[in-house]
DNA sequence: ATCATAATTGACGTTTACGTAAACGTTAAC
DNA sequence: GTTAACGTTTACGTAAACGTCAATTATGAT
């Protein structure tokens, strides 16, 4: 239960399906700050929330990098005007981006309707073909 | 325009925003398959529609693998029965994929999206600030 | 003919995001 | 008290997706 415990590198590797190697690689990008206790690693919720975020990242297609990026976003100290304004730019640029996604996700998957379609009435045929060389 | 000729690597390259080398690459990965005039590559129209299917799977973070699988999915030649089904379990794979990602972009809007009022709020309260201290 | 422009080929270099292996340090179990 | 299980550090390796030359080749303009 990740509950409000902290955890292991273990846990997180069964919890994430990720590697301790790649844990390990993210805390050395900045990504994960774990606690230490002797040698070994202590993860928080917040190295979970974390990991999250950048394994939904992933999976978007963005690069450490920008992730890195969009979750600066989101711990952004408010700063001062200028600062804020340079944020809700950020923001902007990061929704254009979602946006274009959400936009080729859906011609995709129109597509692959339309072929997922004409396989289905390809098998019809198949299967009626089938069943009169039968009689 | 692209309507129906035959284009030079510099058009795409205007076109599509890439460079040569990548859409050179492309070509020795099989993935397109433009004809030849003497040493000069022409691209058709076809070769456009697969660069376009291309980088959209590059936007949405598919290898170029799964893109060319992708791609081979639209192009696959109806066959026997069981390839059929082996195809329909392919796209539906390729569908959870796109749904997964499509989950993903809703929770980053969303959290884009409380970030950009915290951050608007801030703004305005900035704003009043500056208003009474100029008072 | 020559000069500029566009394209090609081949080869090595680079970045990102980890994989993999070796050697070492704890702690718990037997 | 040693072995097993788990974790760490260091360091080199690697696959994907191109970038970046450098050396040709073809083509059109002057």
């Amino acid at each position: 239960m990740p509950g409000n415990k902290v955890h292991t590198i273990a846990d997180l590797v069964r919890d994430f399906g990720v590697t301790a190697r790649t844990i390990r690689f993210y805390e050395a990008e900045g990504m994960l700050t774990p606690e230490r206790q002797g040698q070994q690693r202590l993860y928080h919720p917040r190295d979970r929330v974390r990991l999250t975020l950048i394994l939904r990242g992933k999976r978007l297609g963005f690069t450490l990098a920008e992730i890195r990026e969009i979750i600066d976003l989101y711990h952004a100290d408010p700063g001062e005007l200028g600062q804020l304004q340079h944020f809700l730019d950020k923001i902007q640029e990061r929704r254009d981006d979602l946006e274009q996604k959400r936009k080729d996700i859906e011609l995709t998957l129109k597509e692959l309707d339309e072929v997922d379609r004409t396989c289905r009435q390809r098998l019809t045929e198949l299967a009626r073909a089938g069943s009169k060389e039968a009689a």
